[in-house]
Order: structure tokens, then C-alpha cells, then sequence
DNA sequence: TGCGATCATATCGCGCGCGATTTATATCGA
DNA sequence: TCGATATAAATCGCGCGCGATATGATCGCA
């Protein structure tokens, strides 16, 4: 079963993280939304939800939590009233630096190189999108 | 990222399943308590748990709605009263043959041949323990 | 026998993911 | 200009995942 192996696997990359995240007081979401605002700060919420695949449901609330915790500040855009967008804080861009410990752990419990993570990490992005395209 | 490819293939997986599952009226984490049950019947909670990576704050609430659905029953064993066996009823069990269905369509949607889909399911298994390991 | 430790399951609270609906703003055409 | 339509975000409800705690049954050992 794929799909097992990869639930399986999620939830175990999520654990993983917890321990590493907890501590800068981040959930593992809530760590990917930083992720793409370090690649590119200053996003709608829209943009930030095609990139992670999370609509507005999710990401509303989520936003608003990482806003009370000072790592983002969301604002009406005044071009466009219906548009929110979503910004680092120092304090939010900061963890960047942290960010990076994490990532060197994670890859060492991963026990793969990094050739190999790279192939893992393209075939199940293929998987990815060849199956967006059949939803 | 690996992480995030894990993370979004799931996802995309979850939502290939969705309309699969909706006219059965199950979710995914059901369907693989199903699964679960189908290659080995009467099995108690937390055996449940270990094979699926769920403890009892996730899976007793979510058997008691499918008991509720009509697809298992949860009883205390006569032997050990803190023993809950969970077994399928005549509808949990029929639905193995729908299911067949559904892994074909699931099959398909991944574009990759049975070598391949076998081979990435394998390196995600290794990599799911090689990250329980360093838990 | 009795009592503390252990074990199996249950409960509680919170964050996430999502279908469905709502609110507010913007745009387009008669 | 005005009204219908479209768009962006927010809200609501429910199921899942999990840390923390509780309840109740069993076991070990003096």
C-alpha cells in the first residue's frame, strides 16, 4: 500500500519535527508557512495557500495564531480591500538562522545521502503531481 | 524539501481517496482501520494502533463512529476487562470487495507501473523506520 | 491478603484539514 | 450608473492526531 507508507511516513517526519519545533514554539504547519515566506516574504493568503495546498479555512486561523505569536503581521492590502497580505516580523524572519539546525537534524535521521534524498524527494513530488492532475 | 513532498503527497493522496470513500461513507483514516481488519479480524485497540502509528486518543473515538456506521464492534474481553477487541460485522466485511475498485482507480492515478509504485513504496517504508528509529 | 505498580482504554483540549456557507470588495456589462 | 457576477478572505462544523491526564483492571510481591 502507497498510500499507507506515505501517511505512515508524514506522520513520522511530523514527530520528527515536534521536538525541534516545539522549542521556537511552532507546529509543524505553522513551520512550512515560514518556509515559503523565507523564500518570499510579503504573500496574499491565497498565494501562500496554492503554494502549501491549503485553503482559507485552514490558513485564516493559523495565520492569526502565528500573528498573536509576533512571527507574521497580516494586513488589508489598500489597492485591494479583499486581499490580506501576509508579512515576516523581525522576529518571524529570525528563526531562519535556527531553521537550519533543524534541517541538518532532520536530514541525519533521514539515513539517506543526499543524492538519494534528492531522487526520494522528486519521485513523491511527481507522485504529487501526477495525481493533482487526476483529482 | 523531502519533508514537504511527504507532506503534500499525502495530502493529494487523502484527497484522491475522499470522493472514493464519501460514497461509502468513510474517511480515510477509516478505510485503512478497515484494511487493518481485513488481513487480520478481532484484533484489540492498541494491536490496532501500533500497525496504523495511532494510539487510543485518536482511534477510540473514531471506532466508536464506526461502530456507530455499523462497520465494526467493540467489546471488553471476558478474560481481561481492560481488553477492547474490535471486530468487523457482516457490512464492515463486505466492503472489502468495493475496495477493490478503489485501489484500481487510486493505481491509476499514480501513472507509475506496479515495479515502480512497488520500489517508491518501499524506499518511504524505509524511510518511515529509519525515522522511527531516531525518534 | 492487600497494596503499589503496571497496563489497556478512555477523556479532554487544542491545532490542523476541509466541505459548505457567508461577508465584503471589485469588476463587468446593459 | 446600477445590478449581476466574480473574487478574497473569513466563519462554522466535524473528524483526525496527539500531549496530558484519568479510570479501571490486572499483576507482583511482601
Amino acid at each position: 500500500m502507497l498510500c499507507f507508507a506515505l501517511y505512515s511516513a508524514n506522520h513520522a517526519m511530523t514527530r520528527l519535527y515536534r521536538p525541534l519545533l516545539q522549542p521556537l514554539g511552532l507546529t509543524y504547519p505553522q513551520y512550512l508557512v515560514l518556509v515559503a515566506l523565507w523564500s518570499e516574504d510579503e504573500r496574499r493568503v491565497g498565494a501562500l495557500g496554492e503554494e502549501l495546498g491549503l485553503d482559507t479555512n485552514t490558513l485564516t486561523p493559523l495565520l492569526k495564531r502565528m500573528a498573536e505569536a509576533g512571527l507574521v503581521t497580516r494586513g488589508r492590502s489598500a489597492a485591494d480591500e479583499r486581499v490580506v497580505t501576509v508579512r515576516l516580523t523581525d522576529k518571524g524572519r529570525a528563526l531562519e538562522a535556527e531553521a537550519e539546525r533543524i534541517t541538518t537534524c532532520v536530514f541525519e535521521a533521514t539515513g539517506l545521502s543526499v543524492e538519494e534524498l534528492a531522487d526520494l524527494r522528486d519521485r513523491i513530488a511527481r507522485l504529487n503531481t501526477e495525481i493533482a492532475e487526476h483529482l
